[in-house]
DNA sequence: ATGAAACCCGATGAAAATAGTCGGGATTCA
DNA sequence: TGAATCCCGACTATTTTCATCGGGTTTCAT
C-alpha cells in the first residue's frame, strides 16, 4: 500500500503554497525546487483546483494560491483529491461490487473499519499542522 | 489509495481458513466459493507460505491450514505479506530516495507519522476478531 | 496594441505494476 | 501406481501511472 507519485507531489505543492501564503500567486516556475517536472506538475495543479484547494491567477505574474487557510486544509482533502476517496475494498462503496456473500462478510467489516479510521487520521491533519510540524 | 487484490485475496483467504480451522487442510479446490482464480489463488497462497502464515500439506488429501491461532495473526501480518510493508513514500524507508531538503521536510513527517498510526491500526485487528466481527 | 508570461486542456505515448495463465515437476495418500 | 494436490518459474495481457506535447486562452506591462 502505497501512494502513487500524485499525492506525493500534491502535498509537496500545497505545502509549497502553505509556506508562501501572502506572497502572491506562485508561478509553476516557482514551484521547480520541489523536483518535478513542470508540465506534469501542472496538469496536478489543475487537479487540485478543481478540487477548490487552490485557486489560479491567469496572465503574467499569475500562479496559484491557497484558496483559504491552511488550518482549513486537510491531508485528506488533498490526499482524496490527488487520488480518489479511499477505498480498500469495491465491495464496501459500490453495491454492484459487493460479492454475493456480501451480508456477513467479515472482510467488508475490515475494510469499512480501516477506511473510517484512516479517513479519521487524514481529517486530523491541516497544512498547517504541517508546516509547524505539529503532529501528535 | 486502494488495495490491489492481492490484499484484498489474501485476507479473504485467511478469514476462510480461520472459518475451517480445525477441519483439516483445505484444498485449492476448497477455496472456489471465494471466487478466485485456482491457479491465481494458488500463487497468493504460496506468498501466504513463505510469509509463515499459512501451512501447507502435500499430496492428496492435503491442503492449506494457517500456521498458528487466528488470535495471533493479524491484518498487518496479512496486508504486509501480500503487499510489501506499508510505505507512504519512500523517502521515509530509503535513505537514497531522501530528497535533497529531507532535513526539515514537513511531508516527510506526515509519511513518518502516517505510516505509525495505520501499522498501529493493522497491528490491533486480529484474524480472531475478524472472523468474530468484534472490530471496536 | 502588442508581446511575453502564465495558466488551460485534451491527446498521446512510455513505463511500470497488477492480474492472471500455463505447463511441467514433486510429494503423498490409498 | 495413479490420482490428488501443492510447488515453481515463465509468460502474457490488462490496467494504471507517469509524463510529454502542442496549441489555446488570459492578463500584465509597456
Amino acid at each position: 500500500m502505497k501512494l502513487s507519485t500524485r499525492g506525493k507531489y500534491g502535498l509537496y505543492a500545497m505545502i509549497f503554497l502553505a509556506q508562501h501564503e501572502g506572497e502572491g500567486p506562485q508561478s509553476l516556475k516557482a514551484f521547480s525546487a520541489l523536483g518535478t517536472p513542470e508540465a506534469y506538475l501542472e496538469q496536478l495543479l489543475g487537479t487540485l483546483r478543481r478540487a477548490d484547494l487552490v485557486k489560479s491567477v491567469r496572465g503574467a505574474q499569475g500562479g496559484y494560491q491557497l484558496s483559504r487557510e491552511p488550518s482549513r486544509i486537510t491531508a485528506r482533502n488533498i490526499i482524496e483529491a490527488m487520488e480518489g476517496p479511499l477505498n480498500f475494498s469495491d465491495c464496501v462503496s459500490e453495491p454492484e461490487h459487493a460479492c454475493e456473500r456480501s451480508g456477513n462478510c467479515p472482510a467488508k467489516g475490515v475494510w469499512a473499519y480501516l477506511t473510517g479510521q484512516v479517513n479519521g487520521l487524514l481529517d486530523g491533519i491541516t497544512l498547517k499542522d504541517m508546516v509547524e510540524n505539529n503532529l501528535t
